[in-house]
DNA sequence: GCCCGATGTATACACTGCGCACATTAGGAG
DNA sequence: CTCCTAATGTGCGCAGTGTATACATCGGGC
């Protein structure tokens, strides 16, 4: 179904096309259901071509977790900006939780392996992450850092973020309970003292 | 090699030594690995024949799951049970993260996917393990309890081991450094006051 | 002594990752 | 315009996997 017909040979940008098909199989079941014939097999294209673009599975797995670094990345630094003074590690912390629930295969992926020796890049992607994570915010205007988030407080959210996801959190799946949660613990935790209802959330879905 | 030779044809107890051969290719590498047929095979059977015990790879890997809760659970009983008095919340979570780090591939596995609807051995085990974590000490003669464990000590731990079991916990990959990192989050986050020296760890390796 | 259910084997099929040879195309040199 | 070359995609094949089905073998009850 491609020499003979119509079809082109050559798909144009097949790189870009792999990593949405296989974003979207991961969205659709699990990183199970992404296997590099599934992928070539959505972009219409023959199963061995993928292998043109990514020298191996393992490489494309490590473009999709560059690809959720850089996504949450973006999250993080949108959760961040209008975030009221005194609010930012609530508003970062259910920004992460949120990015986690809507993405659950990916984050998981993100996670999953011990990144250190193999593929660079995911290294990379990951630190520039963890930056904005670890990064005290800017000067306000008056001249004194809005709020420094506590050495904990990376791994107090993800451990929120992975029970979140593997259901082992109270308050069932809502989101809206989870939100709650995330406010209660971290401010709990990391010792914040304005405590006004729910936290407005971060936009996403 | 089997039915002609001297061989018993009946193995006796096939359904404990495939969990057992299980367990070895777990830690040995990675999931990846245990593949029913490479159970088969360590078991020295036929490719098959795990399926008169599991009806599917997932009850394998879910009956992996059960043993590790159990044993993550023991764990934390035997690193509480001689803990002085305050140190108790350090004590657990260096147990915890020792766990995490002693059997990477077995945790992973544990917190791997969302246990809710499938396999309520999971879900069970899981649970029994989570008691002992959210239990609050018995009280020790003088009538008040040891210590109570912070809503947000769970996930805190979680994430640290979840993280140091990544690589991206500051100071390497050395179990003391991490020792002393688990320590001084947890007091930190806990608000535990009495912080003297380095956590003793749990005598496991 | 014989039969039956439990246990393990044999065979088969679809699917996967991946290596190899080949076909097709785009784009520049003449 | 034609031809050559490298990038890109195809076809085919191999080994390994999960799983279904039919068959062989064993131990315990009548």
């Amino acid at each position: 179904m491609s020499t003979s017909s119509g079809v082109r040979y050559h798909h144009g940008d097949l790189r870009a096309e792999c990593l949405r098909a296989a974003l979207d199989l991961l969205e659709e079941s699990d990183e199970a259901a992404v296997s590099l014939r599934a992928v070539a097999r959505r972009a219409g294209v023959s199963p061995n071509a993928p292998y043109r673009h990514y020298p191996d599975k393992e490489a494309l797995l490590a473009a999709l977790a560059v690809h959720g670094f850089h996504e949450l990345r973006a999250t993080l630094l949108a959760a961040v900006e209008p975030a009221a003074a005194g609010q930012e590690v609530v508003s970062l912390a259910q920004a992460y939780v949120h990015y986690a629930l809507d993405h659950p295969a990916l984050f998981r992926l993100m996670f999953s392996r011990p990144c250190s020796p193999d593929h660079p890049e995911v290294t990379a992607a990951g630190d520039r992450t963890l930056a904005v994570i670890s990064a005290r915010a800017g000067t306000d205007g008056t001249g004194e850092p809005q709020e420094a988030r506590p050495a904990g407080w990376w791994p107090l959210v993800h451990g929120l973020a992975s029970l979140a996801l593997h259901g082992k959190l109270p308050r069932g799946g809502d989101v809206r309970q989870i939100d709650e949660l995330v406010k209660d613990t971290v401010t709990a935790m990391c010792g914040t003292g304005t405590g006004t209802g729910t936290g407005t959330g971060t936009g996403r879905s």
